[in-house]
DNA sequence: TGTTGTTTTGTTATACTATTACAGTTAAAC
DNA sequence: GTTTAACTGTAATAGTATAACAAAACAACA
């Protein structure tokens, strides 16, 4: 069997792991972060990013905003999209463009390029970070890479079981 | 100076190139896939074709609409979504998730996995085609891949021209 | 501690993107 | 030419996102 030339952390949320300590590592990553660089975690953010963390599912913004909404943080987009663009410019959370929708970051902290493996089903998302980013080797012609998009839309293990029944 | 492992077609749409001919060759290519395999190229379809072709630029779904109505073709918005749908189904066009916006394919017949560069500032889209897809470097822990959207963000030379001045 | 400037929040309004549902029409197959 | 399937027209509505501005909270520092 040839092995991939692309080395890649495996992707969490997908597979089985011990969610209450993901949640915890998460969520004290950021508060770390926060206070490392000066920046505000509110109670709307951290809750949102909570909400967020509570499952590998992809959440819209107004999901999220119903579930601030039931707690008194707040009942109008904005509130939602500001906290949503927090977590996402600092890299507590993703936007999945495919779906419009968020989800937290697995892999707080680690710098990267990263490719999510979105179930088109239960919209579970994995994330798995590409070591050696594609990005550098696509940027031709003088085109200038900034960002890239990376997403994998299929069916989860538990969903293709579901189906072959 | 080391030789990317990955080679690609050139990203269509950023580099000058006959125009007319690329626009030419794209209807042509349509009008002959559509003729042997039993799909019906109608006048919305076509001219919905047509104005993607005009430029390389993304347009929305309501900039496409707008301009059928202008030509009399239906201004309600499913008149734009269902000939968009359809070009995108049969590779005639794209859909760049990052803008929710649509391209006319600029490879088409070539079977591929797109890689879209697009400048966030003009919204010029350029198709670079991956000969070795990455997806299959991707399918971890059971997980199959169906479909991949792989968007590079960034500036075009024309615009870093622009910026740079 | 009070003042000042900045960031965040609250709220209204609105813009943009997309689909469902159903009726009517056109084209293809037989 | 009738039947069947595909496409189009239209209304209504659902879903996603932002602009603009006022009010409050916070941070910095005199």
């Amino acid at each position: 069997m040839k092995k991939p030339d692309r080395q890649e952390m495996p992707p969490v949320g997908l597979v089985a792991h011990d969610h209450a300590a993901c949640v915890a590592s998460a969520l004290a990553q950021a508060e770390t972060r926060c206070a490392q660089e000066g920046l505000r975690m509110t109670p709307v953010r951290r809750r949102t990013l909570e909400i967020l963390l509570e499952s590998h599912v992809a959440m819209g913004a107004y999901d999220v905003l119903a579930r601030l909404a039931a707690e008194g943080l707040g009942d109008k987009p904005p509130v939602a999209y500001r906290a949503l663009s927090f977590l996402v410019e600092h890299g507590f959370a993703h936007r999945i463009e495919k779906l419009n929708a968020f989800v937290a970051c697995s892999h707080p902290g680690e710098s990267h390029e990263a490719v999510f493996l979105i179930c088109r089903k239960c919209h579970k998302v994995g994330e798995a970070n590409l070591a050696q980013p594609i990005s550098g080797e696509i940027g031709h012609d003088g085109f200038r890479v900034e960002r890239m998009v990376i997403e994998a839309e299929g069916l989860c293990p538990d969903c293709q079981r579901l189906e072959a029944a």
